[in-house]
DNA sequence: CCCTAAATATCCGTTGACGAATATTATGTC
DNA sequence: GACATAATATTCGTCAACGGATATTTAGGG
C-alpha cells in the first residue's frame, strides 16, 4: 500500500527535478543544488535528504541503479526515476504553480500580535527591519546582474559536459526566475513596511492612543501581580 | 537544564500573547484566536497547541494556574504568563519584527525547477495560478472594508467585557495590519506571475527555444530507457 | 426524561525534520 | 611518508508537528 498523500518537503521535489536530468547519488544531488544557488530557494538539510530518499523510494518514485561503483570514492548509491515518479513530479509542479498553498510567513505572525509592543519599540524593530530588506534588496539585485554576465558553463553541474551548440550562450533569465520573484516580494514587502512606519508615526492614524492605554493597562494589571 | 533555542512554533509566540492579556485555558486560547481570525496568520492545530504549552512549561514561560473550575465543563487547565515568559514574549517579537526570516515558500521552489515543464503547461498553470490570485485579493479587499465598519466589540474574546471608553468606537487598523500585509504580497505575486507569462509568450525573451530543446532532449533521453 | 447532536476540552501514536556523529578517501605540505 | 585538513558520503537518535481518537457537558426535540 504506497500511501495516500503527497509528501510535502519541497526537497523531495527537487530530488525528483534532479533524477529527471539524470541518475546520480545523494551527495551529487545536494552539491548540484549548491552548485546552482538553489538552495537558497529549496531548504537543504543532509539529514532530511537521506530521509525523503527513503519515502521515496518507499512510494516507488525513485529505484536504487547501483551500488559502491568507482573504486574512488566512498561506497555510495546512485537512484534514478521511475516513470510513476515521473508523473508524480510533473502533477505536483502542476499543483505548486497553479495553486497558491496557504503559508504562514513568521513577520505575519508578528503583526497579528503586535499590540503587545508599544508603539515607539514597534517603530524602532521595523525600522531595524527597513535596513536589513534594502540590504536584501542590494545583494540580490547585484547577484542577477552579475550571474547574467556568465556563460552558460555556470549552470549545470560541476562536472557535466554541456550540448555543443550551448556552449558560450549567454546566461538565460529562466534559470533566474526565483531570484526575481524573490526580489518581487521583498521589494513590497519594504514598502509595506515603510508605509506602515510613516502611518504610526505620522499621527493623523487613528489608533495609537489606544495603543498606548493598552499598554499603559497592562503594566497596571502585570504590576499587581 | 531549560533548553537553550528558542521555540521555532510561531503558535507558542500566539500562546504568550494571549497569556499576556489574562489567563487561560488552551481550548479558550484557540477559540480567541479564531474569533480573532489570527488563524490566518498563524497556523492553529489543536494536536500542537497542547505540545506547545508542554514545552512553554518546561522552559518556565508558563504554569498552570489552577485545575478544574467551574463545575459546569469537562475538567481543563488555566494557565499564566510569568515574569521569565514575558521577557521572553517580547525578545521574540523584536527579533521577528527586525530581522527577516529565511523562509522557503513553495512557489518559490516551484519556479526554480520551472524547466522540468514544457512552456506550455507552465504558462497555463501560471494563468490559473493568476486567477486564484485575483481571487484572493477580492475576498481579502471585502474583508478588510467590511471589517473596518464594525464597533470594537467584535475585537477582543467573545466573552470580553471592554473598557467602557471604547465601546462604540470604530474598529482600528492596527488590529488589521496582518490583512493589509498579505493583500500586499499577494498583489506583488500576481504582478510578478503576469510579468512572467507575459515574458514568456511575447517571444522576445531569449530562452524559450532553449527550453523547448531542453524538453525535447529529456524526451528522448526517457524514450531511450 | 431520554436520546442525539453539537460544543467543549484534551490526549496520544505516528511521522517526518534535522543536528550531530561517523566513516572513508583525496589533497596538500613539510 | 606522515600527518593535518578538506571533501565525500551516509547513519542515527531525538524531538516537534499534528491527525485523529477520546471523553465530558450542554442543548434541543419529542
Amino acid at each position: 500500500m504506497p500511501h495516500m498523500k503527497r509528501l510535502s518537503n519541497p526537497l523531495a521535489l527537487a530530488v525528483l527535478a534532479l533524477l529527471f536530468e539524470r541518475p546520480m547519488h545523494p551527495y551529487e544531488m545536494a552539491a548540484t543544488l549548491k552548485h546552482r544557488h538553489k538552495h537558497e530557494s529549496i531548504k537543504l538539510r543532509y539529514g532530511s535528504l537521506y530521509t525523503v530518499i527513503e519515502l521515496l523510494i518507499g512510494r516507488g518514485f525513485i529505484v536504487a541503479k547501483e551500488t559502491s561503483r568507482g573504486g574512488k570514492r566512498p561506497e555510495r548509491t546512485v537512484y534514478s526515476l521511475t516513470p510513476t515518479g515521473c508523473d508524480e513530479l510533473r502533477d505536483w509542479m502542476r499543483e505548486l504553480l497553479s495553486e497558491p498553498a496557504q503559508e504562514f510567513p513568521q513577520f505575519e505572525a508578528a503583526l497579528c500580535l503586535l499590540p503587545v509592543l508599544p508603539p515607539d519599540e514597534a517603530v524602532r524593530q521595523l525600522r531595524c527591519r527597513a535596513l536589513h530588506l534594502s540590504g536584501k534588496i542590494a545583494q540580490l539585485e547585484a547577484h542577477l546582474s552579475h550571474v547574467v554576465e556568465q556563460d552558460l558553463s555556470a549552470m549545470a553541474g560541476p562536472e557535466e559536459k554541456l550540448p555543443a551548440q550551448l556552449a558560450g550562450e549567454k546566461f538565460p533569465p529562466i534559470f533566474l526566475v526565483e531570484s526575481e520573484y524573490r526580489l518581487a516580494l521583498i521589494k513590497a514587502e519594504l514598502d509595506f513596511v515603510n508605509d506602515l512606519v510613516r502611518r504610526i508615526t505620522e499621527d493623523g492614524w487613528g489608533p495609537v492612543g489606544m495603543w498606548r492605554e493598552i499598554q499603559a493597562s497592562m503594566e497596571r494589571q502585570h504590576a499587581e501581580a
